[in-house]
DNA sequence: TGGCTTTACG
DNA sequence: CGTA
DNA sequence: GCCA
């Protein structure tokens, strides 16, 4: 018998046919003739909660049952015969024997996973992300994604770690990160971790990367050719984008960590701006705020209007007047098209406007000195920063927005998109893709192999289609 | 040993 | 190559 | 770096 839950419905039908023809007998119903209870990606306490539900007259009739894992199926798929079950095939409950230190096994995937904001291990998540930055700026995405997801791991756990030995089992926790832990855990640091601090070269790829548009590439070129601090890259004869260009000018401001309050003010703006050209508009804050994090490195906005077609070509007329009103340091703005439907309608998948901002946040003046020479700056920052001006008499501060109009049909795959975490998406999208043969983008949910979209108008439907858990946003930070 | 999210736009 |  |  095959547990659907998790495995998904398409999957178990595969994996049935394959089965019944190599001449395995596969029962559709839980009976007392059942021998073996295979499930994917479930925990014993999960499937025996199954079966006891399934079985409301009597569980114990499947008593001899055993609980097996996938890989029992797929490595008796293989031999051609059913094998013996070994230990690593066997699913493990522990409720019904350890009731003190239940810890069921954790879920592989991020997604599977509820992952708050209180993390118990920052000791050795912090550890673990230098590691993955490091990996990152050796341009190992691998290596990167390796520390990261064990990192995700620690910070879902409801409790601090204390000892290696309680990491058995944790997905993707291999020899080299355990290693890292037990340093950590014995002495409080890890000689590696402290010899990539200190490192020159990660401490200038970690401040060069911490400028708007500069990635490890470009980083990695300046740190080659001898630049190790911002006023090298200033005083060089360099040619810098447009995008680093603005990314050197309001370096402090943009490195500065956004408050709520301050979102919630240029939310105020935002909504001015839109309500203008489009009253129906309904606009929601994305991204970390959304996860609830009180600061950020952005601010996330996702547009739409209930009826569909209405919120075309809105971005630029924002944008337009948020720049008429002296807001606007810096615009750009992506179009749209997203035919990925090919000889599909084009017309209900055919736009998607973004604008990445950095926007003037007008401040309240910090002197309380006498009034009347409130000399409002409205001019263009042509002079900007550095020309002689005090700090004291800057009254704004530069904030990365991120405009994205969307349309309705779309708008549930978009705030998906757009809450995060980065690390959440991906295993959204590789669970998605290694386990339900499903191709999760910010535009939709799309089965190539029944060549079927999935549609949804809220989050909670794209979980369902996808057979998992609703986590819900506070829950998202992995 | 291949795979590691997604993928168009500027 | 960098941006989400 | 870890896994199927």
């Amino acid at each position: 018998y095959l547990v659907e839950r998790r495995m998904g419905k398409s999957r178990r039908a595969l994996l049935t046919q394959l089965a019944r023809n190599k001449g395995f007998r596969v029962d559709t119903e839980l009976s007392e003739s059942v021998t073996h209870i295979v499930s994917e990606n479930n925990s014993g306490d999960e499937v025996l909660a199954f079966v006891e539900k399934q079985s409301t007259v009597s569980g114990e009739r499947l008593s001899a049952a055993a609980l097996v894992d996938i890989t029992w199926f797929t490595d008796s798929m293989g031999a051609g015969r059913l094998l013996e079950i070994e230990t690593r095939h066997r699913l493990q409950v522990k409720s019904v024997f350890s009731a003190g230190a239940s810890s069921a096994a954790i879920p592989t995937y991020a997604c599977q996973r509820r992952t708050t904001l209180n993390n118990h291990n920052k000791v050795l998540t912090d550890a673990l992300k230098i590691l993955a930055e490091n990996a990152e700026y050796c341009e190992s995405v691998g290596r990167y994604l390796a520390f990261t997801r064990v990192s995700s791991i620690l910070k879902s756990l409801p409790y601090a770690v204390t000892s290696v030995d309680s990491l058995r089992g944790f997905p993707g926790l291999g020899e080299h990160c355990r290693k890292v832990i037990e340093e950590i855990l014995e002495d409080g640091v890890c000689q590696e971790v402290e010899s990539v601090t200190q490192s020159q070269r990660y401490q200038t790829l970690t401040l060069f990367t911490s400028i708007f548009g500069v990635g490890v590439k470009t980083a990695e070129k300046w740190y080659k050719e001898q630049h190790q601090t911002l006023a090298d890259l200033r005083a060089s004869q360099i040619r810098f984008t447009k995008e680093q260009q603005v990314g050197l000018q309001y370096y402090e401001d943009l490195t500065t960590p956004v408050t709520r309050a301050e979102a919630d003010m240029i939310r105020k703006t935002v909504e001015e701006a839109v309500y203008r050209y489009l009253p129906g508009a309904v606009i929601t804050l994305a991204g970390g705020f959304r996860r609830g994090k009180e600061t950020g490195h952005d601010v996330d906005f996702l547009i739409t209007h209930p009826e569909e077609g209405k919120e075309k070509g809105l971005v630029t007329k924002v944008i337009q007047h948020m720049a008429s009103q002296g807001l606007m340091l810096y615009s750009d703005e992506i179009g749209n098209s997203y035919q990925k439907c090919r000889k599909q309608e084009t017309s209900k998948f055919d736009h998607f406007e973004r604008c990445f901002t950095i926007v003037k946040l007008n401040q309240e003046p910090v002197n309380t000195a006498v009034s009347g020479n409130d000399s409002r700056e409205g001019g263009q920052g042509a002079g900007g920063q550095g020309a002689g001006h005090r700090p004291e008499d800057k009254h704004w501060k530069a904030v990365r927005v991120d405009l994205v109009i969307v349309p309705i049909s779309q708008f549930a795959y978009a705030l998906l998109g757009w809450t995060g975490s980065q690390l959440f998406e991906r295993e959204l999208r590789r669970y998605a893709k290694n386990c339900k043969h499903m191709i999760l983008t910010s535009h939709a949910l799309y089965h190539p192999q029944q060549n079927e979209y999935f549609s949804a108008a809220t989050e909670e439907e794209i979980f369902a289609h996808l057979e998992l858990d609703y986590i819900a946003p506070w829950e998202r930070n992995a």
